[in-house]
RNA sequence: GGCCCACUAGCUCAAUCGGUAGAGCAGCUGACUCUUAAUCAGUUGGUUGAGGGUUCAAGUCCCCCGUGGGUCACCA
């Protein structure tokens, strides 16, 4: 355990000066009849001249000692609320204690009555303090002003990421607006689910520990069950267990839940992040595109109150439609190069290579079109947009789009430079799966750990019959982002991954 | 995994050309009964991320390691 510091050390000692002078630093019982807010309410709202009794509870956040009273404030769940400790009521012995063994960050316990201070705010005279849970770590010093201009001015903030993301419990203590967030994140996932149940989709759940995993082109984790002696990965993705729930006569399912890659970590990327998905039988690619568009407007309503939101410098505008263009025409436009003219893979690069790209060798068509994709258009993408039509061989659970054997019905969603969704008419037809399987099989060498195992089961599913069906999924941490204007995914995960400190192992 | 940048008091940050490590807030002592970054006076607090090297002298220069941030690669 790590050596306490000095100001840790203070602090402890007062716990036991607490127990000295009759109060219990950490009891099981607290009392509270109003928070922060209801108690303004009913101050409000009570005749001219009543009393109104309030007990608080919250976090003592600042201190303002002068002599003979004390003014605090203390936050709890729903804002801050001013205290004034006088002398000639609570007796100096009193607060002397106050002042001696409170400190900012404990939190506690006060009962008075609320009145109006000569400055217009709203505080409680106290008539009784109780301690609830003594803090002996300070919190990070941080205090706020209101500019003239009305806007908030902290000071001393608690902003250096590592520090915040690694003890969030203290970023969150002392920064609300880190709260917000997370708030606005549990109404967006509310409201997708509520826009969901209401068109008749069901909430299900699929596993986590997979024996074969699938759905999606990302290194899996893998872990260990010791009693059945079996390797198990963690999902990469929940597509292949839904679709076989289509087959079992659910015509519209849904999951949000964790996907884990085993990838690369970056402003846009976590380890495990939250995914929707969801299947809609007898629907195809057109069908979702319309429904998607309507659902994260109607979430961003619901949630920020508008559909058109502020997100790093830019409004953007998720009112439908959403513009739609072709791949094939957004490369050409943006790129000059017609992928249609392009049927091979080495045609495509020798075209790429006379634009002064370098394409890799021994990649696929598909591979080299997603490169395209990637350095032309989606960087530019600031509004909402649908690229549709991909190439085949980088999507192998996706229909074939009637007479172009090279393209299938897909497409991806993108807003902000970043792809936000991907959805498509999905492939029901087992024997074209089989052989979709078989193809990536054969584009990996065995070492390779893209390379994907054939799921047999899966196929068997589908064999039974199973409807045509449109698809979709979606990060919701990206989505989280979008709708909190923050910039980075840790931003918008509660606790994001972080590489163990040499100190903890 | 490559490259760039950062790491100094509990928190936020200074420290000129390599020359005694400082400030604000927090803390501590005291004054003060309408304050709100309260104010005023005094004061404590440091293995400068770890280790090694160059030098009379290293927070500063070099090497190596750690962690983070950014970026590129990777990511049907």
């Amino acid at each position: 355990m790590r050596e306490l510091t000095d100001l840790e050390k203070n602090r402890q000692q007062k716990v036991s000066l607490l127990l000295a002078a009759g109060m219990d630093p950490y009891p099981a019982h607290a009392e509270r009849t109003h928070t922060s807010v209801q108690a303004r309410q009913a101050f409000e709202q009570a005749a001219e001249g009543a009393t109104v009794a309030a007990t608080l509870t919250g976090r003592l956040r600042s201190i303002r000692a002068m002599g003979k009273a004390v003014f605090a404030h203390i936050e709890d769940g729903e804002g801050q609320i001013q205290l004034l400790l006088k002398a000639d009521i609570l007796g100096k012995e009193f607060l002397d204690a106050f002042r001696n063994l409170f400190d900012l960050g404990d939190i506690l316990q006060a009962r008075g009555s609320l009145f109006r201070t000569r400055t217009g705010e709203i505080t409680l005279q106290v008539e009784h303090v109780a301690m609830l849970s003594k803090a002996i770590t300070p919190l990070p010093a941080s205090k706020e002003t209101v500019a003239e201009s009305g806007e908030r001015v902290v000071h001393s903030a608690f902003d250096n990421p590592e520090a915040r993301y690694r003890q969030r419990y203290a970023d969150l203590a002392v920064n609300p607006e880190v709260r917000e967030i997370f708030r606005v994140r549990a109404r967006m996932i509310s409201a997708l689910r509520r826009f969901l149940d209401s068109r008749g989709f069901l909430e299900v759940e699929t596993p986590v520990l997979q024996a074969v995993y699938g759905g999606a082109a990302a290194k899996p984790f893998v872990t260990r069950h010791h009693q059945l002696h079996q390797d198990l990965y963690l999902r990469i993705s929940f597509e292949l267990y839904l679709k076989r729930l289509l087959v079992g006569g659910f015509e519209r399912v849904y999951e949000i839940g964790r996907d884990f890659r085993n990838e690369g970590v970056s402003f846009k990327h976590n380890p495990e992040f939250t995914q929707l998905e969801f299947y809609m039988a007898y629907a195809d690619y057109r069908q979702i595109m319309a429904l998607t568009e309507e659902m994260i407007s109607t979430v961003a309503r619901e949630v920020t109150g508008t559909t058109k939101i502020d997100f790093r410098g830019h409004t953007i505008d998720l009112t439908p439609p959403w513009t739609r263009i072709s791949l094939r025409d957004s490369i050409l436009e943006l790129g000059g190069i017609d992928i249609d003219a392009h049927p091979t893979a080495e045609s495509l690069s020798s075209a790429m290579r006379v634009k002064g790209l370098s394409p890799k060798a021994e990649t696929n068509r598909g591979k080299l079109i997603e490169g395209l994709l990637s350095h032309f258009v989606e960087p530019g993408i600031v509004q909402p947009t649908f690229l549709f039509d991909y190439p085949r061989d980088i999507s192998p659970l996706a229909k074939g789009k009637p007479g172009q054997p090279q393209t299938v019905e897909r497409f991806e969603g993108f807003v902000a430079g970043m792809e936000l969704c991907n959805a498509f008419s999905e492939l029901n037809d087992p024997l074209d799966q089989e052989q979709r399987f078989l193809e990536m099989g054969r584009a990996y060498s065995e070492e390779e750990e893209d390379r994907h195992p054939m799921d047999e089961d899966y196929l068997n599913a589908m064999r039974y019959g199973m409807p045509p069906n449109g698809g979709f999924g979606m990060g919701i941490d990206r989505l989280a982002m979008l709708l909190t204007n923050q910039p980075t995914i840790r931003e918008v995960i509660l606790y994001p991954h972080l590489r163990q400190r040499e100190d903890e192992k």
